[in-house]
DNA sequence: ATGAAATACCTTGACAGGCGAGGTATTCTA
DNA sequence: TAGAATACCTCGCCTGTCAAGGTATTTCAT
């Protein structure tokens, strides 16, 4: 996890709404994996994770429920809606568009 | 300007070191540069350009000095310093694995 | 049997960067 | 001669991150 968050700030939420595009899921699990799929590089932190899923529900971007109680700590999992669905384009073709920004911004080519 | 400044923040700093690797120049005329770069696309705020200046100079990797004073008015240029050049290595080796890492996490590809 | 680790959730408060709003002074241009 | 452009700067708010702290359950090694 040797990247430093505050270059990832304001991604967090694309990154959970990704995560939910194949299916519902809980928090600890997604955030599982997340870290699977960087090798361990990167993962949220719990306060960011749980602040994030708020904001998110606050934002009718995803919607939340209790998991069946079997064995086990209780889960509470989060669907996306369409809402979300339609941010989650929005968010990739921002970020598309600040991947091509920065790239020209940080380069030492001519202008 | 379209790009929501959370999605290039921290990068700030990095943005405007590029611009003085080639030469020494004042406030303006790198925001004028970096608009010129991005075709209008993003510029920094003005407040956010000065507070960056001041933070990297507190962290010793840039210097200023006002320019001769000619015609027009007062400029204070800025030049990066070895400390400087150290840290822009750093930080665009940083911004490829940050953008490598968010490719991944916001693809709809299998983990 | 028992204590530590893992799972799973959550809140509070501090911190830092971006930026809107406001300010100053000079020079150029219609 | 008024307004736009150049050029600098500060204050205070807002927002996302996260360290630190908390709760409750289950699994596992000793």
């Amino acid at each position: 996890m040797s990247i430093s968050g505050d270059t990832l700030r304001g991604h967090t939420d694309t990154i959970i709404l990704t995560q939910l595009l194949r299916a519902d899921n809980y928090g600890y699990e997604i955030n599982k994996k997340i870290q699977q799929r960087t090798h361990g590089q990167y993962g949220l932190k719990e306060a960011t994770l749980y602040t994030a899923f708020k904001r998110l529900e606050q934002n009718g971007l995803i919607r939340s429920y209790w998991g069946q109680d079997g064995p086990g700590a209780r889960r509470r999992y989060y669907s996306i809606t369409q809402e979300g669905r339609r941010r989650w384009e929005e968010n990739t073709r921002e970020w598309a568009a600040t991947r091509a920004l920065l790239d020209a911004l940080i380069s030492i080519e001519e202008e």
